[in-house]
DNA sequence: TAGATTGTTAATCGATTAACAATC
DNA sequence: TAGATTGTTAATCGATTAACAATC
C-alpha cells in the first residue's frame, strides 16, 4: 500500500463505488474482478486498482475482490459506521425534502434534530425529527454535539449560521445554498450547487 | 483562441466564473484582472486566463476584464440566453422544493410544467406550475418540446422514464435520483447525487 | 498445475502553473 | 510613455493507463 495524500479525484470516486457495490451486494453478487467492476463504472481496471491501492490491499490474485468485503472496507474508509449525527438548518421546502425522502442512516448518519425560524414549523416534527428554534441552536449543540449540518437556509443568513456552526463545534457543512461559504480551517465544506449543475447541463445539451 | 476540445474539468469551472460575476456584477464592480478573481475564487491567475482562451479573447491587456461583459459571454457559452425548456418529473418533496424555491430563470430555463402518477397532485399548480398526468408525457412533449427534464421521481422508475424522455426527444436529463441512468449519446445526463455528496463530506470530517 | 487477476512500478497523457512577448 | 495585464507558449506537475512480476 502506498500511503501518500489522497486526491480528491480518487476521494469523489470512492462514493461511487461504494454506491455499486451495495447494488451487487443486494443482487447476490459475491465476487467481482476490477476488470468487471470497471465495465461496470465506465472506468479502467488499472484506475480502479490504482484507486483502491491507496487504502489497502483489498483483493486477491486471481480471485478478483470480495463484492461485500470491499463495500465494508470502503464503508469503513467513508466512515459509515462512525454513528456521525447531523442536524439541518432550515426546514423550508428543500429541507423538508431532505427530511422526507433522504436516506441519512445509508450514508451513516443520523438526522436528529432541524432548526428554523418560522415560528409555524417549530415545534412540529417531519419525518421524525423535531423542528426546534434556531435561536436555540448553542444550547442544543451543547447537549448533542452534531458532526455535519445540512444548510437549507435563504443565502442572507448562510455565512453568519456557517460562522455559528463553526464556533460551536461542527466539523462539517453540507451547503446547499448558493452562497461560498468562508469557514475556519478545521471546517470542511461540501457544497451542493443545483445551478452549476443545470449550467453544467445546458453546456452539454448545446454541445455534445 | 485555441479552440480544441474544451476538457470538463474547464466546463465544471464555468458555472463557477458565472455566479463570480454575477455577484461582482451585481456590486457594481467594473472591471477586474484574472489575478483578483483568481483571489477571490481561490484558483490561479493563470489557469483563469488558461479557461478563457478555450472560448475566445474576452480581456484587454493592462486593463483586465471588464465584469459585466465577461459576464455575458460566459453565459451565452452557457446557453443562458437560448430560452431552455424545461419540465418535472416527480413532484413530491423534492421535485416541488425545486419548483418553489429553484430559480430555473436565472439558468435561463423556464419551468413548463411537472408530471407525476399521484392523483392527489394531478391538476393542482405549484408556483405556477401545472402538475400533469406523466400517463400525457408523450402527448405534451409533441406539442411543447423540452431541452431538459428533471428526474426527482422514486428510484425504481428512473430508468423507465428516461427511456420515454430520450424516445420524446428530451436532450438532457438532470438526474436527482440515485440511478446510474443509461442512455442513448443523444441525450445528455447530469446528475446530483446527495449521497456522494454527503459520503464525500463523512470523509472529509475523518481526516482533513 | 495453468489461468486469472492482483498490487505496483513505469510510461503516457492531460491539466495546471510559470514565463513572457505583445499591447492597451 | 511607463505600468499593468492579457493570451499563449513552454515547463511542471499530477493523474490515468499500461505492463508485468507475484501469487492465489
Amino acid at each position: 500500500m502506498k500511503r501518500e495524500k489522497v486526491s480528491t479525484a480518487v476521494i469523489r470516486r470512492l462514493p461511487r463505488y461504494y454506491r455499486h457495490l451495495e447494488e451487487l451486494s443486494l443482487a447476490g453478487t459475491e465476487r467481482i474482478s476490477s476488470q468487471a467492476l470497471s465495465a461496470a463504472m465506465g472506468l479502467t481496471a488499472s484506475q480502479i486498482r490504482q484507486d483502491l491501492s491507496c487504502f489497502g490491499e483489498f483483493g486477491l490474485q486471481g480471485y478478483g475482490y470480495n463484492v461485500e468485503n470491499l463495500r465494508r472496507e470502503i464503508g469503513e474508509i467513508l466512515g459509515v459506521n462512525r454513528g456521525h449525527r447531523a442536524i439541518l438548518l432550515g426546514a423550508g421546502n428543500l429541507g423538508r425534502a431532505l427530511m422526507a425522502n433522504f436516506h441519512f442512516d445509508r450514508c451513516g448518519f443520523t438526522l436528529e434534530a432541524a432548526f428554523d425560524v418560522d415560528k409555524a414549523l417549530i415545534g412540529q416534527t417531519v419525518a421524525g425529527v423535531p423542528v426546534l428554534d434556531v435561536a436555540e441552536l448553542e444550547t442544543y449543540l451543547k447537549k448533542h454535539p452534531a458532526d455535519v449540518a445540512a444548510l437549507t437556509v435563504p443565502g442572507p443568513v448562510a455565512q453568519e449560521l456557517t460562522q455559528r456552526l463553526a464556533q460551536a463545534g461542527v466539523g462539517g457543512i453540507w451547503n446547499f445554498t448558493n452562497v461560498e461559504l468562508a469557514v475556519p480551517p478545521t471546517t470542511a465544506v461540501e457544497s451542493v450547487h443545483f445551478a452549476d449543475s443545470l449550467l453544467t447541463l445546458s453546456y452539454m445539451i448545446l454541445k455534445g
